[in-house]
DNA sequence: TTATATACATAATTCACTTATGTATTAATC
DNA sequence: GATTAATACATAAGTGAATTATGTATATAA
């Protein structure tokens, strides 16, 4: 989590969307994914990653689906159809947000 | 502050930025002033924002002028050559946050 | 005259996140 | 073949920026 401050409260939003574009994912999948978007810039914690899975499954946002790769427990995330609604709306409250700020900030994001 | 989490962290580079392109304020000024610039999305609150300037203006980014409207107090601030900088430093650290968020979460930012 | 707006301030609480710690397997390096 | 790094999960303790609540006081509008 580099970035300073700016990264509170985006970890929901953006758990949501990769898993939303990537589909099946497992935990230390999504952090290694995110890390490849960002370009090195986003390093997700643990202790931030599962407790915010956990909360968003025993929320019906998503189904699991524990898988044993040799000896290892691998735990796969999916998507369920609220989830998938969430995802869209905190995508596009994202993108109000980043408007609402270019208006406050008087900056050009592009 | 009604857009959920995503203000958290966003405070700072607020109240620099809009100083920094409005010059000498007090502090209700600055609220209305981002009310407006939001359109009514964002509303700071009087207990994130008194106790950020102070932080500011004890680390000498800002300076303050205390004046007497009537009976009324009213406590200007403006920004220190140092906190021009850092007002410069956190737009564009936001500009690159939006751009990295844009990565991750797919989104056509315009 | 009573509510709303202006104008400051701070204390108590909340909650998302960081940091720290724990367990265990697999692969790479020396 | 041993030690380090990477993979893979999990949770508890602590932090800190915000919200919520409260306080004081003047000026304006209903």
């Amino acid at each position: 989590m580099h970035s300073s401050e700016l990264l509170k409260g985006t970890l929901q939003t953006i758990l949501l969307k990769v898993l939303k574009d990537h589909g099946k994912m497992y935990g230390y999948e999504i952090t290694q994914r995110v890390k490849e978007l960002s370009e090195g810039r986003i390093l997700l914690t643990e202790g931030a990653l599962y407790p915010s899975l956990h909360k968003l499954e025993s929320e019906g946002l998503l189904k699991t689906d524990t898988v044993m790769i040799g000896k290892r427990v691998r735990k796969y995330y999916t998507l369920t159809t609220e989830g998938k609604g969430l995802a869209r709306e905190r995508v596009s409250e994202f993108v109000e947000f980043i408007k609402t700020m270019g208006n406050v900030l008087q900056v050009d994001l592009n």
